[in-house]
DNA sequence: CTTGCAACTTGGAATCATTCCAACTCATTA
DNA sequence: TAATGAGTTGGAATGATTCCAAGTTGCAAG
């Protein structure tokens, strides 16, 4: 149905598990596959629906729960956009988000390291940072409708 | 029990509401006072239990409604962290927010013009951009334990 | 390769913010 | 005065997410 982790990529969910003392199950790798294979960030019920297709038994409550784990060790980001079902985004270098509010599509956008860094300046100095959002919303024009 | 719209803030809500073609209420004009006479992005719950104080017979569907309506004319806007509750406020200029993860209060952070200008230069040309948010999450410093 | 047990999975119930709805109020307009 | 339409209200409905208790399994130690 869909390709399997490669070697590389199955180490890292590994190590990431492992870190925190946590195991390597078929619906953990199943549900790490899935968001490695379309990099659309789905929402929970999506990647359940894209799951079952590779493991017909598996539960929502599951997907739920291996979700959680992969945001708990750093595997995967959550993206919210108001009060809509939480997505997630398995692209951990540092990038902000464009929500196409015709088509409600997240995009991913490259975040030059400068911005983070002016953007950290202009918090008063008691104000210790542990990570910074950035969204756009908007509509995307006629050549990449991708 | 709490300070009553001055002129001012009276005509920028009855303004605003007219704009689109709405009426003043007691109960907007409460909801509204509420949120202005603190400015702590209070949640829909929030701003209930303290308007109750001034109008027992409030109901809460009502401050659903009153806030929506203020969302729609541009007169407040909305702060959502993650999932949790939706939060008021009241304060229009171009401003991030910062969230302290200990104690959850969101404070408003003056954004510079040049920041969300370059931040529009990043984005592909096809992207047409309507608003951006920027939120911080970290921890206040005793200081400003405010 | 067995065993033990903490870690996992599962289906269904529970939660909780928010939305929906139908009845009612009220100020205006015809 | 009646009709109109916006606004308010309490309660029911919704929908994403969390909780729970029972059953299962990965894997480390023997």
């Amino acid at each position: 149905m869909i390709q399997n982790l490669n070697k590389h990529e199955r180490e890292s969910l590994h190590d990431a598990l492992a870190k925190s003392g946590q195991k390597i199950t078929p619906q953990r790798e199943i549900v790490y596959t899935v968001l490695l294979a379309q990099r659309d960030h789905p929402t929970v019920d999506e990647v359940y629906q894209r799951a079952l297709k590779s493991m017909p038994g598996l539960s929502l409550a599951t997907v739920y729960n291996c979700l959680e784990t992969f945001v708990g060790c750093g595997l995967v980001r959550q993206v919210n956009h108001e009060r809509e079902s939480t997505r997630y985004c398995p692209n951990l270098a540092p990038h902000a988000h464009f929500r196409d509010e015709s088509t409600g599509r997240v995009h991913d956008i490259e975040l030059p390291t400068e911005i983070l860094e002016q953007l950290r300046k202009i918090l008063p100095h008691n104000f210790e940072t542990e990570s910074i959002e950035i969204s756009f919303q908007g509509r995307t024009k006629s050549p990449t409708q991708n």
